[in-house]
This record gives structure tokens, C-alpha cells and sequence, in this order.
DNA sequence: CGGCCGCTTGATTAGATTCAACCGTCGTGG
DNA sequence: CCACGACGGTTGAATCTAATCAAGCGGCCG
């Protein structure tokens, strides 16, 4: 169970990707008014949002970017969490099709950079190895998606609850996880209430240490067993 | 509303691919031990399934096949539907993986089409627009692949039961939707008891008939409204 | 004919949502 | 400087949805 990727990470750690960023000089990079600057955000600062066309891809420098899906209530669904070095937005860039999803910054000081389609598409269609690395990646991200469809119809709250808390173990590197309860439940896809009633009982269960709205892992163990029975 | 894709459908017509399987001479097509032959199934025979690595591709040719992953507790949760013209299992092929989800009939009397992986890689890199053509139609399927995770999540049963009840009429051309209780719960999500009495209800608000395990929907846009509030 | 499987129904239970209220902190404006 | 309000977090109680358990039905096949 180690290993265990249950929600999506847009790990998009492509040698040749990266090579495109170095190529282009990000994160020293234009942004969209081709300002060569990167792009600051605070807390919930929108990036793209549904419905829009896209007009590039975003690669984030430092924070984290939440990218999610307004229900028919207006409660969001989050699909992915992304950390520096992580590209966002590609997708849509790729399908020619709007974005069916909203991104925006999880954290205060978030840093994106920008990168224009036009440049990215360039770039692409002139380097064979970064398209079959692209297929092989989003065939990858495919597969994944059915792992975490089948987590979210099949495992209770708690459950998915304890598979997020490992998740974001993963994402904060062994720093304490710093996310607004809300975006918590909003991962879990449950109720901020019954979120914050599941972390009081791993609380209980010295599962986990919280302090304020930070969030230590002390049993990863034990959490592992919660998350797949 | 109309035009809603709710669960993932293999809507493969891509043109370079089929001049693929055209070129290939499927369906009169090779099978697995390279006999011009396709492979004939039974009601719930595999195609493929968890942890086994890809031997090539499988073009649907008469029937239906699901493609489902199963839970901790082994209940089915079924990730998409194909149908004739289809192409499934072909992303585990890209990805380079093996397979994370099976692949059976749906129904008695289905029929596919086996392409070896190397057929298919050899013509896929020699093919550039098809390359691109991938690309597009995986991310396509990324996109939609997060609005049926918004689906699963936030809607209720009752909801995601017209859903699919939708999704197979389109599915089955205006034909009688032919599917076990079983089958259909686990592509909504739920236990087979439940879904049951959902189907009873639409029956008896005369959204829907039932003969035997056979329905046909009588009024979509009673059907549509469910599915949406 | 018997037994199995898929389907159906009823009753009970459990898990999660919802509603309501309260607390503490932080930032803002009087 | 303090008061106020907004917001995120927390708790309790009531409610509801859907799962589970148990049992019966009908048809089909061996």
C-alpha cells in the first residue's frame, strides 16, 4: 500500500517537460500580458476557472494549487492538489477544449508561472520524445482517475479521510499539513463537519497531533490501516 | 444538459485510428495466438484484468463491454461502458502499465477484436497525426473523467441512477436498455437492493417501463431533470 | 424435480448530512 | 484603542439517505 497515489498528483516530473521550462527560462517567465513576471496569488486567488479557453499552461514555483469542480450546490469537488515543479492547466490545452475545471491557490503566497499555448504547442510539435512522454503521462493520470473512483464510490469518509491525510503527508514532505479544513472536506468530497469530527478521532486515537488548523502524522501505520479497511 | 457524458464511453472514432483498424483488415482480425480470427465472449468472460500486462488492444465489435475495478470488498465499480467501434485497453498500453482495471462482456454474444501491442505501437509512431490525435482524445477523456468524479461525489444515488439510465439509453440507440440490476448498480455506484427500488419509482412515475430485466425510457425529460436536481 | 441465480420486498441499522449555535481570532473602521 | 463583524473552526442534536440483513419469488437449466 506504500506508494498508494489516491488522489491525483499531477506529477509531472517529464525530463523533457522540464527541459522545455529550462529552455524557456521559467520560472523567470512571461506572464500573460507577456510581463516577464511571474505570477503572485494569495489564498483562493482564481488562476483559470470553467468555461474559460485556455491560453496556457501554468507551472507552479512555490505554494500549492488546488484544482477543482463546482457541483449543481456550489460545493467544490477538489480533483488535484499541485506542488512546485507540478504543471497545471495543460490539459485543456492539450483536448482544445475549455477548461471544465477551476484552479486556484491553496495557499497564501502561491507563486505560478506562466507559459503561453502557443510557446508550449511550439515546442511540442518540434520534440518527438515530449509527445510520447505526454501520451505515456496522461494515459498514466487515465488509469489513476479509476483508482480514485473507485476510493470515492467504495471506501467510507473515514477512510478517505485517513487516504487524503497520507496524501497531503506526501505533498508537505514531512512538514505538518497546513489546509483549510474546508479544502480538507472538500478533497474527501464529505461535509466540513464530519471532517473535523473524523480528525478529532485520529486526534483521539494519537493517529495524528493537530495544533490549530496545522496537522502532524505521528502513526502513519495505523493511518495506512484506516485508509484501506 | 443534452449532450451530458456521465460516465467515461470509449467514444474512439478517431479517423486516424480507424484508418488503422482499417488497415489492419479488423474485424476480420488477428487474435491473441495469430489467428485471423476474432475472439467470441459469454456474459462476463474477461478480456483483461488487474495486474496482467498488455498484450495489445481490443476493438469491440458486437455486444457491450465493461470495464470496472474491483473494491476491497470485491464489489464491482464499473469505470466505463464500450460498445461496438470502441477501443478498450489501450491505455495501459500507452501508459506502459499494467492493466489497473478488467475488462469483460457485458452481454451474452459479444464479440472483439484483438490487435497486438506491437501492430498497434509500430503504426501509431509512423502516424504522426495520429500521435496528436491521442493526445487530444486522453485529455479529452482526463476532462471528462472529472466531471464523473464531481458525479459520484456530489450527487445522490437517486441522481446518478438517472444518470446512467440516460448514459445507456444513448448507449443502446433507442433500443430496450438491456442490463442485470447487478451490472447497473455497480456502474451507479450503490447496492443492487437499492438501485432496484430507485428503477421501481421511475416506473412508477412513469418515467421509464420495465419488462423483465428490459427498460425503455418514456420520458427523457422527466429522466433529464432527475439527473440534474 | 430440485436447486440455483437474479430479482424483489420489507425491516432494521448505520453512517453521514444538515441545522443551529458558539467560540476564538483577525482585520477594519469608528 | 476598542468594538464589531466576518470567518474558520468546533460541537451537539435531529434527520435522512442508503447499506445491510433476511426472506421470498420466479424462471431456467441440469
Amino acid at each position: 500500500m506504500v506508494g498508494f497515489k489516491p488522489l491525483h498528483s499531477c506529477q509531472f516530473c517529464l525530463n523533457e517537460l522540464d527541459q522545455f521550462f529550462i529552455d524557456e527560462r521559467v520560472p523567470l517567465v512571461y506572464n500573460e500580458e507577456n510581463h516577464p513576471s511571474p505570477i503572485y496569488l494569495k489564498r483562493n486567488d482564481l488562476i483559470f476557472s470553467e468555461g474559460k479557453f485556455p491560453k496556457g499552461i501554468y507551472r507552479v514555483h512555490s505554494g500549492f494549487v488546488k484544482v477543482y469542480k463546482h457541483g449543481d450546490d456550489g460545493k467544490e469537488q477538489i480533483i488535484q492538489i499541485c506542488k512546485p515543479g507540478d504543471v497545471v492547466g495543460f490539459r485543456s490545452v492539450l483536448s482544445e477544449k475549455p477548461y471544465n475545471l477551476n484552479a486556484a491557490a491553496l495557499e497564501e503566497n502561491t507563486v505560478v508561472c506562466f507559459v503561453s499555448k502557443n510557446d508550449f504547442n511550439v515546442y511540442r510539435e518540434t520534440h518527438l520524445k515530449l509527445q510520447n512522454r505526454l501520451i505515456q503521462e496522461l494515459s498514466s493520470e487515465l488509469q489513476e482517475s479509476a483508482e480514485f473512483i473507485t476510493n470515492m464510490t467504495q471506501k467510507s469518509v473515514k477512510q478517505r479521510t485517513a487516504i487524503a491525510l497520507l496524501f497531503m503527508h506526501d505533498i508537505y514532505e514531512d512538514k505538518p499539513i497546513n489546509i483549510s479544513r474546508e479544502d480538507l472536506a472538500n478533497m474527501v468530497g464529505t461535509a466540513t463537519e464530519t471532517l473535523i469530527r473524523l480528525i478529532k478521532e485520529f486526534k483521539q486515537d494519537s493517529i495524528i497531533q493537530v495544533k490549530g488548523r496545522k496537522m502532524v502524522i505521528i502513526d502513519m501505520g495505523a493511518l495506512r490501516k484506516e485508509a484501506s479497511l
